[in-house]
DNA sequence: AGCACGCCGACT
DNA sequence: GTCGGCGTGCTC
């Protein structure tokens, strides 16, 4: 079976070869006996190479084993590059000069994708518009695809003494380079991203014969092994020493297995009379895998707790269902929603099934990590992005076996390969980091667990105290659901599974707790009453009765840093970002401390100087307020309040989250000062006081998703308070304090919240009614992105019919980063299907068979090659 | 992505 | 004449 000859793979269109990979992924189900060993064979590959796309042929050695769908290391040109097996053959291509063809390497996994698996990623290429290959990335671990890297070493002995009077600049910056390396070691995509420039002065140390280079081979994530002893040996002969009979008797107490270097260290022996007992047939040494793994803190034992009525009710309507179904589980904040999580996937283990739980961000998210422990103990797993390569790696070749378990993770763990998949929980739905921004696909985890539950034929729980306007039009089926669904019939997501679609609601907290009451501060008349301190009298007054009560508080901030941006009082200049069109935040964290200005976009760090760079005024002013100053300003208010800052500047090493939240739980300190953080998850029950200190830096933003976004986080925040036994509090400070998402706020109103919200949307034709796509250039020359956007809106209103609205182009909100300017085109458009993944973009007028994907992807071809372009469809980032 | 091949300008 | 710039095309 053959997908494609040479001669007609540069037209193969991807819904093709999409199409060819789930047909040849039929021949993968059949028994493997239909291989015969002793045939040559020849294996077509999709290679893991940026820029290539379409097969080659590759010849098996005989002492290979390959199927459909397993994932293989091939040599490509000078390199080694992982890809994926998609078809073979005992033919090779009559077209082909079979002395170009080469071996496969090696196996790196075999046959795990299962049939929906492919369709899975199938879907969302097609449907985020990228190659085949970019959709198997995004769903395997990293490391899993190794390529040969380019690396330069330096040639220590052929550097003569004073060295840099003789070479170029550029060479002296790469020679110094590595000179402070230890090895001299770095790869040339390092010193690239190090050194403008760098590859003219590699090649000129390269001449000079300084520096050699070479070519790494692929570094694979591998299983790690380590090495047991074993006791074999029955009774003790008398060819021992005293020492290995000592020995043989402490392996014999232990259970006769022991890992050698633990045993070794225990027992002060050494690997020598270990070898010594190998010999004599005692025992014997073996390597065997381990599996990496986040173990996280040991829990006690936790069993189920009683349910309200509303979560019984949730739980009944979850529980009934035995095939795909779409549930919208709307829980205040407080309302006990992750008991119900609970309560729901234990049946499904109950079943030998397993779950798959998405969170935002699981480092944020200790607790709920920790409960899960607590009540499936060693059942659950944990992946996400912050793993080592190690961790993910097993945890991943873990789902494949089939045990069940739950596993628990961030976006890119709603493609863990688990085979018998029960359930899906989208934890705080609502929330954007389940989209992708970069690089492509841009998907959204909500929309790929949608497939993902259709396609395996499970529930999807999507759980929010503030569910999306997307989910909620989705499960709620109001007017556009119903306009769509008529002429939808006949289709598989048709009018059967809108059956399937549930609204559950928790509307109160559990015992009985109420919502925090919410008090808003008007900061004008503060300022009128001549109060100039960033916190309210009513915030000041909150602060001070909860420390006199021994309570705990939460003040949110909406920015890192502790000034936006810095200026200069007697000419104004303001302190800029070299590489991007942004002024520079403001960060000094503590007495000592080195005070740095940094840019939020691209990083760029530098000495805060103590007078104007363009003037030389040492008057320089800071604007604005993030967590340090905030931090600042309340410990000279309060002196004996503790506080704990809580933003990424505080969180970035490995485990900070849970220290700084048990210490805060502990009641180490008496507030918690952070930024977008807070919103996520926090359950602690010593909190009375939320303090939202400005509000306006939500409220005022440009997208259409502002004020959604905007009563999310709010809500989010204040539903941190009253957690416990005591009511909570929360103080929203703002300049405009009747701004309607603020109203909203004040009274827990979400559904006329959403009402009022879901009419402008439909107005303005945005999503969740209308659809959008970004398409966004860069480019180092300013100019030529300009020009590229321009040709590109043109191409585009000949190719679109009139009902698609092209807005732009226009340069992003933030023009340049990174030294590269942006350019954008927005395409807004009514969907013509609700939620199906060969949703028809562009209207097939001339070439039917050409599917929208393509079509977007051609425009590429129009611009030049200095211009990237990605085109992110259903974006949340608009800047 | 890398790399080879190849076609043009500024130096020995 | 050659060295070296980077544009174009290929990798089974």
């Amino acid at each position: 079976m053959l997908i494609g000859t040479s001669e007609n793979l540069s037209q193969l269109s991807y819904a093709s070869l999409a199409e060819s990979v789930i047909n040849s992924n039929l021949i993968a189900a059949e028994p493997k006996n239909s291989y015969q060993t002793h045939t040559p064979q020849w294996v077509e590959v999709l290679v893991d190479v940026p820029g290539v796309q379409g097969l080659y042929t590759y010849s098996l050695p005989a002492d290979l084993l390959v199927c459909v769908g397993d994932i293989v290391s091939v040599p490509f040109g000078i390199q080694i590059t992982g890809g994926i097996a998609i078809g073979i053959s005992t033919k090779p291509p009559a077209d082909l000069d079979s002395t170009k063809i080469r071996p496969i390497e090696d196996v790196v996994i075999s046959g795990f994708f299962p049939q929906q698996y492919w369709e899975l990623l199938n879907n969302i290429a097609d449907y985020y518009c990228t190659d085949l290959m970019s959709a198997i990335r995004v769903a395997l671990p990293p490391g899993l695809l190794g390529r040969s890297q380019r690396r330069i070493r330096l040639n220590k002995g052929a550097i003569p003494p004073g060295a840099e009077h003789f070479c170029s600049v550029i060479a002296l910056k790469v020679l110094k380079l590595l000179q402070n390396q230890k090895d001299g070691d770095y790869s040339v995509n390092y010193l690239r991203n190090q050194v403008k420039g760098a590859s003219r002065g590699i090649r000129e140390l390269n001449k000079r014969g300084w520096i050699e280079n070479y070519l790494e081979a692929p570094k694979r994530a591998k299983p790690k092994l380590k090495t047991a002893i074993t006791l074999v040996g029955g009774s003790l002969l008398n060819d021992l020493t005293t020492r290995q009979k000592e020995i043989l008797s402490i392996l014999k107490n232990e259970g006769g297995e022991a890992w050698q270097t633990e045993f070794v260290k225990s027992h002060q022996t050494s690997t020598k009379i270990l070898k010594a007992l190998v010999d004599k047939g005692y025992i014997i040494l073996d390597d065997r895998e381990i599996l990496r793994k986040e173990q996280g803190v040991a829990q006690d034992g936790d069993r189920p707790k009683e349910l309200s009525q509303d979560q019984a009710n949730a739980l009944q309507v979850i529980n009934a269902q035995t095939g795909y179904a779409q549930i919208l589980l709307h829980g205040v904040t407080g309302s006990g929603k992750t008991e119900v999580y609970l309560q729901a996937i234990a049946p499904v283990l109950a079943q030998n099934k397993s779950a798959l739980v998405l969170v935002p961000e699981i480092g944020l998210t200790p607790q709920l990590t920790d409960r899960f422990r607590a009540r499936f103990g060693t059942q659950v797993c944990v992946y996400h992005s912050k793993l080592s390569a190690g961790e993910r790696y097993d945890t991943w070749r873990q789902t494949i076996q089939g045990e069940p378990q739950v596993v628990i993770g961030t976006r890119s763990a709603i493609f863990a390969p688990l085979p018998n998949l029960g359930l899906i929980v989208l934890d705080e739905e609502h929330d954007s980091s389940f989209k992708q921004n970069r690089p492509a696909p841009t998907y959204h985890a909500r929309k790929v667990a949608n497939w993902r539950a259709e396609l395996d034929d499970c529930p999807l729980i999507l759980g929010s105290a503030t569910p999306s306007l997307e989910s909620l039009v989705a499960v709620r089926g109001d007017k556009a659901l119903k306009d769509t669904a008529s002429h939808k019939t006949g289709r598989r997501g048709d009018m059967a599974s809108i059956s399937k679609r549930f609204y559950l609601s928790l509307p109160a907290r559990i015992a009985s707790r109420p919502l925090p009451k919410v008090t808003i501060i008007d900061l004008r008349q503060e300022l009128s009453r001549g109060n100039r301190s960033i916190f309210s009298l009513s915030l000041q007054n909150a602060i001070a009765d909860m420390q006199e009560r021994g309570e705990q508080g939460i003040l949110f901030i909406p920015r890192r840093g502790h000034s936006t941006f810095v200026s200069c009082r007697s000419c104004g200049y303001v302190m800029e970002c070299p590489d991007c069109d942004v002024s520079l935040s403001y960060h000094y964290t503590h007495e000592g401390a080195a005070k740095l200005l940094r840019c939020h976009y691209c990083n760029y760090t530098r000495i805060q100087p103590n007078s104007c760079p363009e003037c030389s005024s040492p008057y320089l002013k800071f604007f604005g307020s993030g967590t340090q100053k905030v931090t600042q300003e309340l410990t000279k208010l309060f002196p004996e309040l503790k506080c704990i800052r809580f933003d990424s500047d505080t969180t970035r090493n490995k485990g900070a989250h849970r220290e700084l939240i048990t210490q805060f739980t502990n009641k180490e300190a008496d507030i918690l000062i952070g930024t977008q953080m807070l919103t996520k998850g926090l359950d602690i029950a010593g909190v009375t006081v939320v303090g939202i200190v400005a509000a306006d830096g939500l409220l005022h933003r440009s997208d259409y998703r502002a004020a959604e976004r905007a009563f999310q986080t709010m809500t989010q925040v204040a539903g941190r308070a009253g957690r416990g036994d005591t009511p909570g509090k929360v103080i929203v400070q703002t300049y405009s304090p009747e701004h309607p998402v603020i109203q909203a706020v004040k009274t827990h109103d979400y559904h006329s919240f959403s009402a009022a919200e879901l009419a402008e949307r439909e107005e303005l034709n945005y999503p969740p009614y209308g659809k959008l796509i970004l398409i966004k250039l860069s480019s180092i020359d300013s100019r030529e992105v300009e020009q590229a956007a321009e040709k590109l809106a043109d191409l585009l209103i000949d190719l679109l019919s009139p009902e698609y609205d092209i807005l732009g182009p226009a340069p992003a909100s933030v023009m340049r980063v990174a030294r590269r300017y942006r350019w954008q085109i927005l395409l807004k458009f009514s969907q013509s299907e609700t939620d199906s993944p060969d949703l028809n973009i562009l209207p097939d007028n001339a070439d039917l068979l050409v599917s929208h994907k393509e079509r977007l992807s051609r425009l590429r071809s129009h611009l030049p090659k200095s211009v990237s372009m990605t085109i992110d469809i259903d974006p949340i980032n608009m800047d």
